[in-house]
DNA sequence: ACTTTTTGGTTCATAATATAAACTTATTTA
DNA sequence: TAAATAAGTTTATATTATGAACCAAAAAGT
């Protein structure tokens, strides 16, 4: 039978974002949004979307005198993505 | 790059009937619902976008006096199914 | 025989979600 | 010192998904 999707992950760019956190330790948001194509707006709202659920952290600070946000996935986030793949697979066989 | 995902199929609902479409050669109103867990009135506006699309055809007849709608996939279904795949595979590793 | 429930849907109003435009604050660059 | 750029956030809107309410016919109760 087909397994729900956990819909924060359902979602191209939140799960663009987690896809890339996944393969590496952490990331920009500017490398976020060059990677993603999105626009800022909407990345700003989505990496908080995944914050507030735990699946990934987000630091706050400067380069110089420039903000700094930086990306981070969680044990829990990567339990969820992996979970998520796995659901997905019984749809895509 | 991440590839764009076909929003017609980035849809856990509409993804779950297409997925049971490609493994069957046509299928009723009823076992979607029930496969599907959906209830008959998301079910029945997810088919018409898909069919809006291309990506099915329903075929409403009767069996008996009771209506009856089949559903099956068109060539142009399979082909975005198999795309769409293709796209994910670059998000999920 | 009629009235209640079930079957097989559709339509529509609302809830949830995604998205980008407009804004902010600070920093280079001209 | 005015104008453009960087790095985001907030907010208003557009899009999408979802189910409640509805309909017509058939089957089941009484």
């Amino acid at each position: 039978m087909l397994k729900e999707l956990d819909p924060l992950l359902h979602s191209q760019l939140r799960l663009g974002v987690m896809s890339l956190l996944m393969g590496a330790e952490s990331a920009e948001f500017t490398f976020l949004k060059e990677k993603t194509n999105a626009t800022a707006g909407n990345l700003s709202v989505q990496l908080d979307k995944l914050s507030e659920a735990g699946y990934i952290t987000i630091e706050k600070t400067f380069r110089g005198k420039k903000p700094l946000t930086r990306c981070r996935i969680t044990r829990k986030g990567i339990k969820a993505f992996e979970e998520y793949v796995q659901a997905l697979k019984g749809y895509i066989k």
